[in-house]
RNA sequence: GGGCGAUUAGCUCAGUUGGUAGAGCAGCGCUUUUACACAGCGAAGGUCGGGGGUUCAAAUCCCUCAUCGCCCACCA
């Protein structure tokens, strides 16, 4: 039993083992690709989506972990130079919500506060944050390289992104545009388009007699910003009335109302006569836009109807709405009322329904970006996995809108811009002086108080996170993989693919592989109020890293959501526990045997076994080398279980208590080394388990595994 | 209104280029045999959503229908 050490003697231990082989390998640098050993050369690097430095991990992290982990340690055994460069998000909006809530819960709020503490107390939780989620991060067993780790708001990030702001605005690609934008009346604060949900909502359809007309309209409050009535200009109803001015009755008094035409409007749709509100409707603002018609502003920030609309002033929209509808009851005005399901964009975060309002903000013109996107693609550039997300990426790009990078909140990365006190227009910080005239109209400047959306810095994430400018790391660029969840494909994934090409002409990463959502184990999304939500970190605690992470890949094709069973995670435990079983058999009967020993004359049954290994690893490693690591873990499973447990090591039993010398160096050859190689690859899936086995095996040097190289055949 | 995905054993899901179905968990019976009861062995369980087509052969390709889910959308 001389090859039996000590610790096999007992069972396998994840809490007591996890940590200490952890601190192995930062100790080993080998994380860091600079000290990994001369064979490695051509770098594999995958930027890791920075996690929110808002709180913990959450059981989506530990699959991308999980992923990113695998991709990086199988490269890393394959001889590449594999970086994997970790990040902190500040999240500009979420952090600031999810601060927000702190305040609420202690009866405070960030509008009773001024700007500069405010920040600083968001800065300071989400520091103290940090480090949880790092440490989350750890415990899952990613081999990144901490040495490079980023945080997006690092004074390097924030002046590259300032920097790349300044070059947008020169290029003519950002501009100060004045008009609707979405607006979060909770938040105080604009938002973009994939920062709105649309949802279903019951609402009544009002049939309101508009002077000869009668419009149809879900918001009779914002009758007092109406400018116009818009009509077909095919709709013989009303042709006589384009290009006149009406007078419409409401309740505080009566509108002058232009009658235009425009094909938008669809004649089929209740009256085929639509009211203009320029002011709160996009739409509607397009077409005043066109035809050249005044914006009536009636509702202010905070939802409230204003001083242009009388009686009404100081009401918040809903109620407004119930009055203006009895006020025009009585007096006739309303024709009927219909029931109307429709979807009303909300704020993603408080569900409060968005408000259109005309306000100065900068944005990003996307049309000539989306293009650049867009031919790479089509190029083959970029390979999609699973490939479907290619038409939805090029849906995206084809169809895209300027993009509103103004957020109205502190805790973001400043934008570098002055902007006029009278009419609205804005220009780089580094142009002009504070104070000074503006070029337009001459009043004076002051400093642009708004923040960037996150994603404006972290579409920059890849370049970002390897130091751009600097050249140190872009030897490192364009990155191998960006592996994700696949509901960023279009909030953020597009956004890296543009900044990349505009900033170095090439894509930032050859392959995206987007995971779907992990669901509890009934498939459903998780959600605190559902009070579903599973951790991976109490997982880990409870059943080891390992289990959690091979049960998050086994069964799991790219793209498709997962359920995640705590059973399952359970099931994969007991798996580990078989390798660490199978290896105590195994080296209690090698005496004397180490993976050095040269190979003997091997028996007729053992050359079949060696056989249909060999055929397994070269399986395994091409299910590895096309990203189907569901099918190579669930490979390797079964072959170290039903083959090299349950029938290999059941048939050596005899042969190893027999009396043939021969026959038993055979077996125990066979068994040793299908074990030693097994655990290579089962490495990057159970990293722990198989580093801790891997230091047990009989061998000469105590290198680790985790630069092994991968093996090709027995 | 569009787009996408799913529909396979009681539950959650695999099944890479077409060749008469698999895993985990649950459940049933037996077994403490030189690792492992966090185990082994054995049995049971599915006409792979319905229908049609291509093929010697389809869960796998094509058409169609149905149901569920997700995403997108400036018809008020």
């Amino acid at each position: 039993m001389s090859n039996l050490p000590e610790k096999l003697t007992k069972p396998y231990d994840p809490a007591s083992t996890e940590a200490r082989i952890y601190q192995l390998w930062e100790k080993s640098g080998f994380f860091n690709p600079d000290n990994l050993p001369a064979r490695h050369q051509e770098p594999f690097t995958i930027i890791m989506p920075p996690p929110n430095a808002n709180g913990r991990l959450h059981a989506g992290h530990g699959l991308t972990i999980t992923l990113e982990d695998i991709m990086t340690r199988y490269q890393r055994m394959q001889g590449k130079k594999a970086l994997w460069v970790p990040g902190a998000d500040h999240a500009g909006f979420e952090t600031q919500v999810v601060y927000e809530k702190k305040l609420e819960k202690e009866g405070r709020s960030r509008f009773k506060m001024g700007r500069q503490e405010l920040y600083n107390e968001i800065m300071a939780f989400t520091i103290d944050s940090k480090k949880h989620m790092e440490a989350d991060v750890k415990a899952l067993g990613a081999s990144c390289d901490w040495s490079r780790e980023k945080f997006t708001l690092d004074a390097s990030v924030v002046a590259e992104v300032q920097e790349t702001f300044r070059n947008l605005y020169r290029d003519g690609l950002v501009y100060r545009g004045y008009r609707t934008v979405n607006w979060c009346t909770k938040h105080q604060t604009s938002l973009s388009d994939v920062e709105t949900e649309n949802v279903e909502k019951a609402d009544k359809l009002y049939y309101i007699k508009y002077g000869p007309f009668i419009v149809a309209t879900v918001r009779p409050e914002t009758i007092f910003g109406d400018v116009a009535v818009a009509v077909n200009p095919t709709d013989e109803r009303y042709q006589q009335f384009i290009g006149q001015t009406i007078e419409v009755q409401h309740p505080e008094g009566v509108l002058p109302l232009v009658i235009i035409a425009d094909e938008e409007v669809d004649p089929a749709f209740g009256t085929g006569a639509l009211k203009i509100t320029p002011a709160h409707d996009h739409n509607d603002f397009r077409m005043a836009e066109t035809h050249h018609l005044s914006r009536i502003e009636v509702i202010d920030q905070y939802g409230k109807l204003n001083e242009k609309c009388g009686k009404y002033s100081g009401m918040k929209i809903l109620e407004a709405r119930t009055k203006v509808v009895e006020d025009l009851q009585a007096l006739g005005l309303i024709e009927k009322i219909e029931d109307y399901a429709h979807a009303v964009p909300t704020c993603y975060k408080c569900s409060t329904t968005i408000e259109p309002r005309v306000m100065p903000q900068w944005f990003v013109k996307m049309e000539p970006l989306a293009k650049l996107a867009a031919d790479a693609v089509r190029g083959g550039n970029i390979k999609f996995i699973p490939d479907n997300f290619e038409k939805i990426f090029l849906y995206w790009m084809d169809n895209t809108m300027d993009w509103n990078i103004s957020r109205q909140i502190v805790w973001g990365i400043p934008i570098p811009a002055l902007v006029c006190t009278s009419c609205n227009a804005g220009t780089l910080d580094i142009d002009h002086k504070v104070g000074s005239a503006c070029p337009t109209c001459s009043a004076p400047l002051t400093s642009e108080t708004d923040t960037f959306d996150t994603w404006f810095s972290s579409g920059q994430w890849p370049l970002l996170a390897l130091g751009y400018p600097k050249t140190k790391d872009l030897s490192f660029y364009p990155t191998n993989v960006m592996e994700t969840g696949r509901d960023l494909i279009f909030k953020w994934i597009p956004r890296m693919v543009i900044f990349g090409l505009y900033l170095t002409g090439k894509v930032p990463f050859s392959t995206v592989y987007l995971h779907g959502m992990v669901n509890d184990k009934h498939g459903k999304k998780m959600s605190k109020s559902k009070g579903n939500v599973v951790s991976p970190i109490e997982l880990t605690d409870k059943y080891g890293a390992d289990a959690l992470r091979i049960g998050l890949v086994i069964g799991n094709t790219p793209g498709n959501d997962i359920a995640l069973a705590e059973d399952k995670i359970k099931g994969y435990k007991h798996f580990c526990n078989k390798i660490w079983n199978a290896t105590r058999f195994v080296l209690s009967n090698t005496e004397g045997m180490s993976l050095y020993t040269p190979r003997p004359v091997l028996e007729k049954r053992d050359e079949e076994i060696l056989a249909e290994f060999n055929t397994a690893i070269t399986s395994i490693t091409t299910h590895y080398e096309n990203y189907r690591f569901h099918l190579a873990g669930e490979e390797l499973y079964h072959y170290f279980w039903n083959t090299f447990a349950d029938i290999i090591i059941e048939e050596m039993k005899p042969r190893l208590s027999g009396t043939g010398e021969s026959s038993k160096q055979s077996a125990q050859w066979i068994l040793l080394n299908i074990l030693a190689t097994t655990i290579k690859m089962l490495h990057p899936f159970i990293p722990f388990i198989t580093e801790e086995l891997w230091g047990i095996l009989p061998r000469a040097e105590k290198s680790l595994l985790i630069v092994e190289p991968w093996p090709k055949s027995l």
